[in-house]
DNA sequence: GTCGAAAATATGAAAAATCATATAAATCGA
DNA sequence: TCGATTTATATGATTTTTCATATTTTCGAC
């Protein structure tokens, strides 16, 4: 084991056992992905067009967890690689559609079945119970704190 | 409500919901930690400190989540500004015990106080099952994460 | 229609984080 | 007890990320 000590406050705060959970949880995956020649942004990127090709920069920014100039630059990247295109909405010029190329959604196909493959390791190695129980429990939280502030 | 897609993928996988998660479940708390004047990773230094004070350089970073270069400048710096000390170990002259000054534990003590208070308006937006469960989930998933891989 | 506000994106400069590696001390065997 | 390893920390160079703000387009009230 490697370090057991009781702490009194930080082992046991919500705010540190998400992150360190997500921390550990998500280690092993970024580093297949980037294995794959991918940084974790460029994959968070690929995997919100598949499910919804044509995505808007801000919108790509909000799921992907990061901040709308930062998303700019990755998606310029992933241009210039080859992996999406930028294109103009049609309707609104401010807009910027961003879509996958063909080979940005075979890498991007593949990245999501090994996601899935990984998370269901993950979840085989929980017990029953809670391996039926956490998505519910995050889903939840996230729920609870997309409501506006009752204060 | 914001983007309602029925997203094949991302929206229910499970690193997603960790990362979606702890990220705006962490928000407005970490919002209070810089107006306090702190940096998020001086915060949980402090947090770790309040729990086990003379914590080495390398402990603190593994449990705040970050890189142990990271933690030699974020300790420096929490140095230079008076929060604390940085002490040789008596037994083993290449580790450096960080300790609490009495400024940095004041503001240490009172950001856990702050950290608790808004950890319970956290759960208790959450339904009792959901709240009674949440701590326990993460911590085996946790705990699952920490052991050796079976494969 | 026009004007002011809001939304979407872009960008330069600054700050933060990472990476590779250096240094120094402890440990472990032969 | 010497040398090879491992552990703990530090640091220079580079890459990322953020912050503030500019630009362009749309929207809404009038």
């Amino acid at each position: 084991m490697t370090d057991t000590q009781d702490d009194t406050f930080v082992s046991g705060y919500l705010l540190y056992l998400l992150a360190a959970s997500s921390e550990q949880a998500s280690t092993q995956f970024h580093d297949h992905v980037r294995a794959r020649g991918l940084r974790v942004p460029e994959w968070r990127v690929l995997a919100c067009l598949v499910d919804n090709d044509g995505m808007m920069i801000t919108r790509l920014a909000r799921l992907s967890l990061m901040e709308q100039s930062r998303m700019t630059r990755i998606v310029d990247q992933m241009d210039a690689r080859g992996l999406v295109t930028r294109g103009a909405d049609a309707n609104d010029k401010r807009r910027v559609r961003v879509r996958l190329t063909a080979e940005g959604r075979d890498l991007a196909e593949s990245l999501v079945k090994d996601a899935r493959r990984h998370e269901t390791r993950l979840l085989s190695a929980l017990a029953d119970t809670d391996a039926a129980r956490i998505k519910g429990v995050l889903r939840t939280l996230l729920d609870v704190l997309d409501k506006p502030d009752p204060a």
